[in-house]
RNA sequence: CGGGGCGUGGCGCAGCUUGGUAGCGCGGGUGCUUUGGGAGCACUAGGUCGCAGGUUCGAAUCCUGUCGCCCCGACCA
């Protein structure tokens, strides 16, 4: 392609829509062009990178036997009620958009594809001999996101590769997700990505084991915790650790203290001579599930330690078998409105009595209560009392009339020591989630009703699994990790060209006639080669090939007579003066092509 | 949804406090000079000042409403 011919319309000033660097490089370089909020058009440039990330992808699955196909955007709400999403993907803080056709018929525009494929293989696949199938599409996605932003990066319509597997049985799907596993580690890596996979939460998707491939970068949305061996990592979401030792608290005579006004773990500490570790601290949630009920939650954990509502929230999905749409903290707004007036915040204990909600309206009467390993295993602990200004100090859980439903929904922090291996602790990094692969199990092939005739002539729902990449994301990503101040560096695999030949002055014909000889010679051996045949000044030509970043440049200028060129790598800025036939040897060597 | 900020040629901004119907830089076009890191000079084109009301002799500027965009927060007792 000649630049001439490009549509190459760069931008000196930066644009103020733009907030983090990718962003703001992406829209100078003129890859990207906003449309309105969360909605971009990929121009021409960023179009050819798309592709070759879409070649990648398409090679390394269809390495692993997997089909291609494409799917419908817009879907009928039937499949997603059957699903039990449809509410939860549209109402509230749903991402679906939708919309009724000109019946008054509901509609959606696909957020993912889990109802559509499972509906199309349930009515085409019947036997466990047709199994297993893994079948992919790249496609445009809608998502209605509650604040889109960094361009491409949580943006409302973008370009994503998802998968989806069907098993007769769950050995089989163990073994296709971790084919899948290694065919996402090859495809990041021949893209050039410095990426992490680590353990995550499945959310809205649902399912059991998950992971997520995340590129690691200061800007990213996900807050990642890694084992210094790099062994384990985990999504804070999800992540696991050992907690600290607590301070042993006497294992004095049980009493009550009256503690005024200290509502605070840290002013009844300060009051008394107790530590965080020492205390159970209670919160009171309100569940929100899609039976379209209100659910007061009690949670107890150690006073030192925080509670991850990411986890807290699965725990009461799974306890009442129901999708939590939202939890919060229940405010004092609440009780305000609700006429509670005895609600004793800031000394409320495990055991609270039910008592408190009967006269409130629309909630649950009875608290769910949930209480962390980490309260549950305090032998002697410090807690409210249910009454204003007073605590329970030496007690313990066999003099709590209480039951509590025990799990793990403590956030782990950095600097926590690893499970797997308690002299390793948990550093932090930033990742920027560009794949996210799913044991789905049958929860969508039960919720509706496909199933196949198992080796035993029995009727069972597959056992499936769902494995997602962001394509347009993975695109900025690589913009984020790469790049310096005079621009983008793309990795040579996916780059908008390889090769940029740039005749420093177009009046010189020497300069023109080498550069025309190299430019034929590139793409004649398939190498995806730029020439900068503008009448431009050799500075702009320049700062141009930097920022869009590509990675080789050949300069045809003053040695031209000598028949000597320039070659630059962009990433390592090495600049050598060569003639031809060097030149196509070294470029030959780097791109594995023998002709040259 | 809540809070904050911003809407003025393609891009970045000034003007608004104190009303008198638009200006700068970049970019575009033409010409001359220049020619290896976003050139210089001259000329030139391009704007219903987001939109709708209102106040006023007169509104980019003041008032009301509305739409759009950007940022922060979705939080512990």
């Amino acid at each position: 392609m000649r630049v001439s011919r490009l549509m190459l319309i760069t931008l000196r000033d930066v644009p103020a829509e733009a907030d983090i660097i990718s962003h703001q490089l992406l829209l100078r370089g003129g890859f990207i062009k906003r449309l309105t909020g969360g909605i971009y058009a990929y121009m021409p440039l960023l179009w050819k990178v798309l592709k070759k990330i879409t070649l990648i992808v398409e090679e390394e699955l269809s390495k692993k036997g997997c089909l291609q196909t494409l799917l419908p955007q817009l879907q009928p709400s039937e499949i997603w009620e059957k699903s039990g999403r449809w509410k939860s993907y549209t109402e509230g803080e749903g991402i679906m958009f939708s919309l009724k056709d000109r019946q008054g018929k509901e509609l959606g525009l696909g957020p993912t594809h889990e109802e559509v494929i499972t509906q199309i293989i349930s009515q085409t696949i019947h036997s466990y001999k047709q199994l297993p199938i893994n079948i992919f599409q790249i496609q445009t996605k809608f998502r209605d996101e509650i604040r889109p932003r960094f361009g491409l990066m949580r943006s409302r319509e973008f370009i994503m590769k998802d998968a989806y597997s069907f098993h007769a049985n769950e050995n089989d799907l163990q073994s296709t997700y971790s084919d899948m596993r290694n065919a996402y580690k090859n495809i990041f890596t021949k893209c050039g990505l410095d990426f992490v996979c680590v353990d995550a939460d499945s959310g809205a998707i649902g399912g059991a084991a998950s992971q997520e491939f995340m590129v690691t970068a200061e800007s990213g949305e996900d807050l990642i915790l890694i084992s210094s061996d790099g062994s384990y990592g985990a999504n804070q979401e999800k992540a696991i650790s050992i907690i600290e030792e607590g301070k042993l608290l006497d294992n004095n005579k049980p009493s009550t203290r009256k503690t005024p006004n200290q509502k605070t773990i840290e002013e009844l500490c300060n009051h008394n001579d107790f530590h965080p570790s020492q205390i159970i601290k209670v919160l009171a949630y309100l569940a929100t599930c899609d039976d379209n009920k209100k659910y007061p939650v009690l949670v107890s954990i150690r006073g030192d330690q925080e509670v991850n509502d990411i986890k807290l929230s699965n725990e009461i999905s799974h306890k009442l078998n129901l999708n939590v749409l939202e939890i919060r903290i229940i405010s004092n707004e609440d009780i305000k409105k609700q006429g509670i007036t005895n609600f004793p915040v800031g000394f409320m204990g495990p055991d609270l009595s039910d008592d408190l909600l009967s006269k409130i309206k629309g909630w649950e009467k009875k608290f769910i209560r949930i209480a962390d390993n980490s309260a549950k295993n305090l032998k002697s602990f410090i807690c409210g009392n249910n009454i204003k200004d007073e605590h329970k100090i030496f007690y313990n859980w066999s003099l709590l009339n209480t039951k509590q439903h025990v799990c793990d929904i403590r956030k782990a922090i950095p600097g926590d020591r690893c499970v797997h291996d308690k002299t390793q602790k948990l550093k932090e990094c930033r990742g920027i989630e560009i794949g996210h692969i799913f044991q789905l199990g049958r929860k969508y092939s039960e919720s509706l009703n496909a199933t196949f005739t198992s080796d035993k002539g029995i009727e069972e729902p597959f056992w499936m699994g769902c494995y997602g990449i962001g394509i347009s994301r993975l695109a900025q990503a690589a913009v984020e990790q790469n790049h310096d101040d005079l621009g983008i560096i793309w990795p040579v695999s996916i780059a908008p060209y390889e090769v940029i030949i740039i005749i420093a002055n177009i009046k010189n014909n020497e300069q023109k006639t080498i550069a025309e000889e190299i430019y034929e010679k590139l793409i004649e051996n398939h190498i995806d080669a730029l020439l900068d045949d503008r009448d431009e000044r050799a500075g702009i030509k320049f700062k141009d090939a930097d920022l869009i970043g590509i990675p080789w440049r050949i300069v045809a200028g003053r040695e031209a007579s000598s028949g000597l060129v320039e070659l630059h790598n962009r990433k390592t800025k090495v600049t050598e003066l060569l003639d031809l036939k060097s030149v196509f040897k070294k470029l030959s060597e780097e791109f594995n092509t023998e002709k040259l």
